[in-house]
DNA sequence: TATGAATGAGTTTTCATTCAT
DNA sequence: AATGAATGAAAACTCATTCAT
């Protein structure tokens, strides 16, 4: 992106509406009917996830610049050609993972049983994020956004629109359920929801650059953390 | 390499004139001139220093594997072989780069003066660091170690082993100040001095991510945090 | 890399003749067509006997160092990239083309027949080197070797251990025979059988440096050795 | 020279002539003076003395094209610059190296003092040539001649007129008193004096190539190789 | 004269993209 | 639809040559 002339028409919309419908849930799908007998679709889409699953691999790895199509189409087990049929250039073919990866992650977000006190609340959705993000692959992800962002605007753009925005709203909704039942004293926290999340930022990049150093307790972190803003906790 | 062709004249055009300038004592001509007219030294100095801002200015830009040393000269203004005059190659110059940012760093941290409550030591250090590094060039810097950290075995182990560890180090200190002298109630805060500077890392990310959408204020940002852990403060 | 500007539609000016003529399957293609039509397999093959090719005769006339794989790629008619898809890179190249090239050699010395005298097995044997080497394409691979042999040693080893202990074992058992028969006096010459290929190699020299000064009859010359060894002979 | 396009006057002549009052015999000259006190015109001479010397080393080691003047100039203990005071350019440099580095090998072979028979006339010259040339590092030069030789046409001449041709004719006559004596019964070997000089050519190569493979008594084998020419010898 | 930093054309090598099969 | 050989623009790096000091 940053230096290309001219770009032939990516048509970013119809790109997504495609990964969406084309995605499909890897392990989930194996089971639906003996290996063999896949029709056309089925293996097109087979072949779509695997680059796709390739491809996050590499880029995570590598960024987007160093990553060669070589290796994501060698690791999908396909021809670098076929890569092609499905992805107009590496470019779009990036842009689209990122936003196909957080798809899942706003499910989860937004998933969030609301059951029980404000702490509580957080610290189930807190309990899942580290699991399921800062220790996974995901959190790879976000470092990833936080690498090439800013050389892929719309990215950024989306992320912000997409994912921020609407979890620090989330946030700040749930801060201020904990200031007008008592829990949370600091009435101003609500104008930085970004606070609340700074740990699991936090973990999330130690995981990935120091954690061979000194490993990390996110979960723990998380705790005391959460000490700070609602008071001493009492159990564990 | 026998292919060359004979180098044109490069632009000095009156090549007789050399004699009558050049021819100047080499130790003797620095005090004959003021400023402009630096010395052989001089000159390769300021011109490692143009490539040192310019490589900086790229890499932040662009990431590493997609900077151009090409770029670099021509934002340098020096040739492009000059750069392999100064840097082995594209990849160590890049690493005495990153390692080179933050020797500044390291000085202000370190130079925190120690008067004061601990709030007030950490308050003046956090305006410190917002103001050199959030508000700045060099929080692309960290940035950019986040983004190629992994890429980089050996920035991410230099920058944990001079920086990392022992800013924490020295927040662990001033947290233990901070728990015995009663400012801080959380005594679990020392196990996990990564909470304290969390805030930072979050804006320095927010800053070159998400500022054009959201402006945030760091400073403020980080003085609630400290009412988080130090309790609410009385004035503003 | 981020930079390509995008790719104009090379020669095939008519894409949608593609769908027209492709589509024949992989196997059964071959026998359709005769001989100008060569199937993927027998192009890349033929493709690399290009670059094999054109590479030998850019080293014969410029030396490993000074040949450059664009003129390569020219000479074969295929693109710089294409060199790389056979060859891992220059040297190995040049490593590769050495030692498959004095395979037809081999081929020729070790099938000597063995009828007649010795020094008729001798003179028949001469002939077919000068001939196929000395007034030879091949020729200039000898000098090549003696004059990149100290750069690579892998192929000077190579050239030893496969062309030059084999030869000269082989040649030494022809001495011996001839010892034995009483067609050759000095019994000495089987330690240095050096001595009996010496005027092919000063030919193959000769030929390449100085044979537009003064050509040299590299048969007759090699039969007046012979009479050295062997006695005058009888006829011309 | 291969591919220059336009090459500035280079007054080969000019240039010989120089190389010819410049040369100084490095060992010689040194006691002449007490070595501080040398005036320009000696410092000159010295440095350009280091620098052929230097440069006949990197270029027997790499041949023309491989050799970096940054290195002849560090062998030769000169800065980079010193080098064009002395020699127009890299090809001249190399053209009259060769040159010069073969005056010493003339003047040892005309100066072949005449006594006593002819075997022991050519076992005398044989004897300093094999000590001399194949022994030492000008054995390198001639391989350097036969590796640079096609790409320096005018290097080929030279030498073809100056010493091989001379040498040749030299070698001839030789024979042919050897024929009138009765030394030699081949008369025929006047009409290829190659083959006289043919082992000692090969033992060059061979020490070049295969002396760590197989050491080589080059004196001995030819030895073995007048015994062929001049009939069974009886003493060693 | 000597120096060596600077230059930039030239060379090797890589890799996104195309397209015949 | 899938393949992967072929392409060639672009990028890293080299080194002969220049020239200010």
């Amino acid at each position: 992106m940053t230096k290309r002339t001219k770009r032939s028409p990516r048509s970013s919309s119809v790109t997504t509406t495609r990964a969406a419908t084309a995605r499909v849930p890897k392990v989930a799908s194996a089971p639906l009917r003996p290996k063999p007998a896949a029709n056309r679709a089925e293996k097109s889409a087979e072949r779509r996830a695997a680059i796709v699953e390739a491809a996050m691999e590499e880029f995570i790895a590598r960024g987007f610049a160093a990553t060669r199509l070589d290796d994501v189409a060698k690791r999908a087990g396909v021809a670098k050609g076929t890569i092609y049929l499905h992805f107009t250039d590496k470019e779009s073919m990036f842009e689209e993972l990122i936003r196909t990866a957080i798809v899942p992650l706003i499910g989860n977000i937004t998933m969030a049983p609301p059951g029980g006190s404000v702490r509580e609340t957080i610290e189930r959705f807190a309990a899942t994020f580290i699991q399921e993000v800062v220790s996974t692959r995901r959190g790879d992800i976000i470092r990833l956004i936080v690498a090439e962002g800013p050389r892929f605007p719309a990215i950024a753009d989306f992320y912000f629109r997409e994912v921020v925005s609407r979890g620090l709203a989330g946030i700040t909704a749930l801060i201020q359920l904990g200031v007008a039942s008592g829990e949370i004293r600091q009435k101003e926290l609500a104008r930085f929801p970004q606070l609340l999340v700074a740990p699991a930022i936090v973990a999330v990049i130690w995981q990935s650059l120091f954690a061979r150093h000194a490993p990390l307790d996110a979960i723990e972190m998380f705790k005391v953390h959460l000490d700070l803003i609602f008071g001493e906790r009492r159990t564990t």
